[in-house]
DNA sequence: TATGCAATCGCAAACCTTTGCAATAACTGG
DNA sequence: CCAGTTATTGCAAAGGTTTGCGATTGCATA
């Protein structure tokens, strides 16, 4: 049994139905690299069966992400959604930059989460967690334009 | 010279125009108590100068997010604000059930960002950090629930 | 105080996402 | 295998937020 037939008996075992359009999106986000955004996935499966509603798609993510079958993430105010590895669970580093999205390992989150619960009574949901920050290319980037800048500016460096 | 008067001066010094439709927004978040929603601050807005448009209102608190006077915050999915206070600077964990938001201590995330500094060069937008998860009162709450539910089917327990 | 430029505004339209509703289709039990 | 029930769909419209653009206005300069 195929790892997209385990996830469909899933959520037939949880009393959702098996509609051709589930069976689509998730043989789509399956099929993808990564993260993938929600037109990127409409389009795909537009191009398989035309009739397909955005608003299904939507939908489907959304019961898809609830069940733990996809993961979602937030990339610049969009929805981007991958197929959870199980296993390989992780978080989410998204450049505020250049929006790429880097992996993290539970493991980091783990000690911030007793901590939550220990000192709060709050359960943090860390299926989907997300930090925004720079990642180390930007960084790198915006430290090489800040020197050439001040180079540029100091006159004893001319000439 | 008042905090606000301090933050317009601020926003002076970088530049930016103080219209009139600034300070009223900012007088509003100023005034109001903790994070407030986009539709109250144009509510209140709206009433003292009833030209102002929506946009503007957006436009205005993204800047003063921008510039660091006002903390956004995300209750389900609406964007809320408040005035940050100076030396008290705070994050948020979101309550996915009753929507609220409790303030949580930088000193939480300190750890946790020196982490990924040093893992992955990544640095972490730990201005505008928010966790969601479930809160102590509705976890509280949803136990009880689960108990009188456990309780009431079974048969011993009954009459 | 008058002038000019650029930032900012209001308006309208777009954006991404969610929702209401009637029609359809997947599953259940007979 | 068929009919009934109910989840799910497509469609259209709304929701919150952002953006393009021409008109306005704050502010610096003279």
């Amino acid at each position: 049994m195929t790892r997209q037939e385990q996830l469909l008996q899933l959520l037939q075992s949880l009393g959702y139905r098996l509609t051709p359009q589930r069976l689509l999106v998730l043989a789509i986000v399956a099929g993808g690299d990564g993260h993938m955004g929600v037109d990127e996935i409409y389009r795909q499966a537009r191009a398989a069966y035309p009739y397909l509603d955005l608003a299904t798609v939507y939908r489907t993510l959304r019961l898809f992400k609830q069940v733990g079958v996809v993961t979602e993430v937030d990339i610049d105010n969009r929805l981007h959604y991958e197929l959870t590895a199980p296993g390989e669970k992780h978080h989410h580093m998204v450049c505020r930059a250049c929006h790429r999205a880097l992996n993290l390992s539970p493991h980091y989150l783990e000690e911030f989460r007793d901590t939550l619960i220990r000192e709060f009574a709050f359960e943090p949901d860390i299926e989907h967690f997300t930090v925004s920050g720079y990642c180390r290319y930007c960084r790198e980037m915006a430290a090489t334009v800040a020197d050439n800048a001040a180079a540029a500016a100091e006159p004893a460096n001319d000439a």
